[in-house]
DNA sequence: ATGAAAGCGCTAACAC
DNA sequence: GTGTTAGCGCTTTCAT
């Protein structure tokens, strides 16, 4: 850093104080000078020291975030919008990739002014509630690690996933999704798809839940393929990602299925690339935008006000209709 | 931020000075001192004011990292290892997935030591040199935005690989990638193959190259059928990224192709990765920890020594056997 | 409307 | 070995 608003003030003639008075828009200066040192300010390129600003304002305008790494393009979607979110509301986000407890450290450190965590842990890692005292709000798993947290209903999600085909005539669905993980969010969805299978007196069947055993698009794919080899022949697929849904496509497209014709399908996750696959693709999910204005909207609340958020907000999930399903008059529900 | 240096010397009835140099674990303070600090700081659970400290010793110990909004398998898990070697060196990183001006601007002002941009810019959208006090480094694409780079010569991966595969008795060989992307990295890649095509004398053919146009592993999928549906019938096929290797697999099994009986292959992306895809894939590329450790390597010696990197530092690709290619009796060689 | 001065938490001479 | 002091770049009373 070279040049400060000692060197602005001394060109312009006044004070530091004015300079920093007029930098921060202060109504205290006069318009001309005001418009002089942004004038000088902006020709020397002065670029303010965050650092001497946090340390007598005790705030940085900055958020940190704790991002997992693993890649899902969900995520990255929401990070995305997120970061432009606050970016609106002048304030900079930045993000590190160390384990959760070293970051909120690190922020700590930084002084950031609040923390935000994309959630991506596994609870039998959970080693314990965390020190910060910067505020911090999670994303992704309810309460974890004991912070409150912002969490969109995927139980909710599955079932008016299932409500829909449902209300379309489907009486055989399958779900295929990573029915084995021990993340909340994910048996969130397998449980919210059963609901819908008791509500609904769906006929149930073993290959009516698929473990995908991942949830990269390859173990889609091969789910996919082990339930279309099944003697089950469901008229319609409940997938649990959007990368699971990516592979589930290729694999129907692979065995001549045509989707809706052949057979329908929703997919998790409300994302824009869902209109971009082969077929644009109908989907439950907490929309993207209403997560981001949620998340942004509770991070500056906790900064602002010193309350304590509530532990659980929850994000109410939408349905979004597409190309990718059809009503169905085949078979009739046995019950 | 509660609890200083002030507070602890207080307590432990010494100066901050000395407090100072305890917690820095200058040889100045004496052995019992120092541990007496180091336990009150401890059990105070105190927090080191990196504004405080970077304002006064114009180091941050932080790096800056510019991140590209796609992601990409790859440069996760490159990233990731810079990191870690970050760390190692008692340096953090975080990242900003703002446009690079904006980002560069931005740590600036949090006055971080060094900044490294992964760079995925497209060259038209290039705006001029961007201004930045502290030293940049590029990882990605050559010199790009005049600041040093460190860069994988990928045009002699390319050429690498198809001699290889000459090597091993293959004449006819096929090139999928993102032939009209305008980025270099990719169109290095492309001028590689070339360059051994025309090495080895290697008969063209209107198939030869096949352009996927984009990089996504559904592309790679689709230019991979395509290969097949026409009248060249390759006996190895390069893949100009990770991605593109996933989808051309999944074309290839489902054409009953084997890999390497039917056809061999080979990959760009020189990741771990490449070693749990169906059959374990033999690739081209930077080596990931060589990489990391020259790109963390560069940085520190930019923010050690004033003076300026050279504007490009190559890293010299390596080609990983596994299973992916085997010898082949086929056809001769036209010429 | 502007300036003087104090001080944020820390480090780095320099003195003792 | 330890303490004193000044000051990093900035904001913020409080005077003027």
């Amino acid at each position: 850093m070279d040049i400060t608003i000692k060197d602005i003030a001394r060109i312009a003639g006044v004070s530091t104080a004015t300079v920093s008075k007029a930098l921060n828009n202060s109504a205290l200066v006069k318009p001309s000078t005001k418009h002089k040192i942004n004038e000088i300010a902006e020709q020397m390129g002065y670029q303010p020291n965050i650092a001497a600003k946090s340390l007598v304002s005790k705030k940085s305008r900055t958020i940190g975030a704790v991002w997992p790494n693993v890649d899902r393009a969900t995520l990255t979607t929401l990070a995305t919008k997120i970061n432009d979110e606050f970016n609106k509301n002048g304030y900079s986000m930045i993000l590190s990739i160390n384990p959760a407890e070293s970051a909120i450290q690190l922020f700590n450190q930084i002084q950031v002014d609040a923390i935000l965590v994309f959630d991506r842990s596994d609870p039998n890692s959970y080693a314990g509630p965390i020190a910060s005292k910067v505020p911090v709000l999670c994303y992704g798993e309810p309460a974890s690690k004991g912070f409150p947290s912002v969490y969109v209903d995927r139980r909710k999600a599955m079932f008016k996933a299932v409500e829909y085909l449902w209300s379309l005539g489907h009486r055989k669905i399958t779900y295929i999704g990573d029915v084995s993980n021990k993340r909340i969010s994910q048996q969130e969805k397998h449980i919210g798809f059963t609901d819908g299978v008791i509500e609904f007196g769906l006929t149930t069947h073993p290959s009516m839940i698929v473990n995908s055993n991942g949830l990269e698009s390859n173990e889609g794919y091969k789910a996919a393929l082990k339930l279309l080899a099944s003697s089950y022949k469901p008229t319609a697929i409940i997938s649990g990602t959007y990368d699971l849904t990516v592979g589930i496509l290729r694999a129907l497209q692979q065995e001549n299925k045509r989707v809706p014709q052949d057979i329908s399908l929703i997919s998790y996750d409300n994302i824009p690339q869902m209109e971009s696959l082969p077929t644009a693709i109908t989907a439950v999910g907490g929309p993207i935008d209403g997560i981001a204005k949620k998340v942004v909207e509770s991070v500056l609340c906790m900064i602002d006000k010193q309350e304590q958020l509530p532990l659980l907000q929850t994000v109410e999930p939408e349905l979004v209709k597409r190309d990718s399903c059809r009503s169905c008059s085949g078979e009739i529900n046995k019950n």
